[in-house]
DNA sequence: GTAGGGTTAG
């Protein structure tokens, strides 16, 4: 299967880079076109000529506009910001916005606000597309407040906010998880008269459902909508079908796929990306093969996330030479890459204890500039924090300062991990502490982690302590912190205690999992308490709980 | 020329 998988991929960088294909399975030979590289593996990756990172994809999608040249980074934007500064008279504010836009899809956010800080030096008015624009960059640098006071700008000028800036203000309250203010927005618009909530507005209200987590509430309202005047598209489609994906639903969001097709509305490559993600994270590689067929009988070529895709999900089945062959094809091919195709292959190696190649990788990507970023460190940190070499984990956590990186929670935990998995306790706790001083909140991963460590070097005082600490900041204690803690118990012999924890569970809201029995169960056998025991795996059976090996 | 969907780390 996974043979018959790589031909596919072949097939498909075959086609991603002839870019002349009319259908049909291209006629490559597999084994041609199979390629694992294994030791001589970086040679090769240092003996192809650099290329942008930039995707050729959006370079075929998006025609250079006329008068305005493509913006590929940041440092060409300001260099052409300039050049219409110095015009006289100066450009058209649509010029303008379109470079700004370009600097916005790049997710320069910033950058975007400070060009226009300088339009507005020198006088250059905007208009409804670049307030839109701004408050858009505002709502992604979680600044809505700066989001709001733009709207004044429309009444300074005599314009009137369109449909666009309220969609943009509705996903900026929403990516904040303030539901309330979104909700009030909405109704706002629909009392108005002027504005009325499109297709895209019900698209952002679908996507929030989903990242809640409530994939159910989002197909509801795609059968009020399917009911209604405003019809959904492909977008409020794949937001609900890669949902279901996420949540394992893998068959009801190939339903909803049919569905949509006979609907007459034709899936893209980022349709199918989110159900080979589904299939391939099951493992369900055959499935994966099918839908790379068919998405290539559509004239639909597999993207830099599509292969993405296939290398992450090799690595985490263990499988690194086959993702090394994938990652060789995108480079024979020259299919587009990314931070991610790297960051990927350097977790296989990690989950292998392969530190070595993962550094190899990692030093490849420092010397193509600007590859690096927060989750190379992050994945290389945790690699090496795997192997208990803390002090070259450390190394890495301050060059990342270094480098313009901010360390973030999941740096932390990595490491506060690595510091208790080498009984470090002290050092552990110490930057538990300094993280909060670097403004990086724990959370309840941080947490258990720590609370796991301390209990694991026999410090239980001060793993109860902790253990106050959550419950006074009333964080959200789960199961995994109970677990902890009954377990440590049991080992300390404090079996009444244990068995207050286990007891009280139901009071917090708290249903014990196979783990919890498991700790307690081992805890009473321990303590001769057989019978208790017994008693207990009867009960875990009964609430429907199945027990392991 | 501006808004909504897909890939990576603890």
């Amino acid at each position: 299967m996974l043979k018959m998988m790589m031909r596919n991929i072949a097939a498909a960088s075959f086609y991603c880079s002839s870019r002349r294909w009319r259908g049909g399975m291209p006629c490559l030979h597999s084994n041609s076109t199979f390629v694992v590289f294994d030791n001589n593996y970086f040679a090769f990756f240092h003996s192809q000529p650099s290329k942008p990172i930039k995707s050729t994809r959006t370079q075929l999608e998006q025609p250079p506009v006329r008068n305005s040249p493509k913006i590929t980074n940041v440092e060409d934007a300001f260099n052409v910001f300039d050049r219409m500064l110095q015009m006289r008279p100066p450009p058209s504010v649509v010029l303008f916005n379109q470079i700004l836009g370009q600097v916005a899809k790049l997710k320069h956010y910033s950058a975007v606000i400070s060009l226009y800080n300088q339009m507005d030096v020198l006088g250059i008015g905007p208009d409804v597309c670049t307030i839109n624009i701004l408050i858009n960059c505002y709502c992604h640098l979680n600044q809505m407040g700066f989001s709001l006071s733009l709207l004044g700008n429309f009444f300074k000028l005599g314009l009137e906010p369109d449909v666009f800036t309220f969609n943009t203000l509705i996903n900026g309250f929403l990516l904040e998880n303030r539901v309330a203010e979104a909700a009030a927005l909405l109704h706002k618009i629909m009392r108005g008269g002027n504005c009325h909530p499109n297709v895209v507005t019900f698209g952002i209200l679908v996507k929030a459902f989903c990242m809640k987590g409530n994939t159910s509430a989002a197909i509801q309202f795609l059968r009020k909508m399917e009911e209604g005047a405003c019809k959904p598209d492909l977008v409020v489609y794949s937001t609900i079908i890669d949902s279901l994906c996420k949540d394992t639903l893998v068959d009801d969001a190939l339903n909803l796929f049919l569905e949509m097709m006979c609907k007459g509305i034709a899936p893209d490559a980022i349709t199918y990306n989110s159900l080979v993600n589904g299939v391939c994270k099951l493992g369900e590689w055959k499935e994966a093969a099918r839908l790379l067929n068919e998405m290539m009988s559509k004239n639909i070529f597999p993207d830099v996330f599509t292969f993405n895709v296939l290398v992450d999900t090799l690595c985490k089945e263990g499988m690194v030479v086959e993702a090394e062959g994938v990652v060789g094809l995108m480079f024979q091919r020259d299919i587009d890459h990314n931070t991610v195709t790297y960051n990927s292959l350097m977790d296989g190696y990690c989950l292998r204890g392969e530190i070595g190649k993962a550094q190899n990788v990692f030093e490849l990507m420092l010397s193509k500039g600007s590859m690096v970023n927060v989750v190379s460190y992050n994945t290389l940190i945790h690699g090496y924090c795997k192997l208990k070499k803390i002090d070259e984990a450390m190394m890495l956590f301050l060059d990342m300062s270094h480098k313009g990186l901010v360390a973030n929670t999941s740096t932390y935990n990595t490491l506060v991990g690595g510091f208790c998995k080498v009984g470090r306790i002290d050092d552990a706790q110490k930057l538990f502490s300094e993280m909060q001083a670097c403004g990086q909140l724990p959370d309840v991963q941080t947490y258990s982690i720590l609370l796991d460590g301390l209990c694991k070097n026999r410090q239980l005082s001060r793993a109860m302590q902790l253990f106050g600490e959550m419950e006074a900041k009333k964080l959200d204690i789960n199961i995994v912190i109970y677990n902890i803690l009954i377990e440590s118990l049991c080992i300390a012999g404090k079996i009444e205690s244990a068995r207050d924890l286990f007891c009280g569970l139901s009071s917090k809201g708290l249903e014990p999992d196979a783990r919890t029995y498991t700790v307690m169960i081992n805890g009473l056998c321990f303590e001769g308490l057989t019978s208790e025991a017994g008693n207990l795996l009867i009960q875990m059976e009964e609430k429907g709980c199945s027990p392991d090996g």
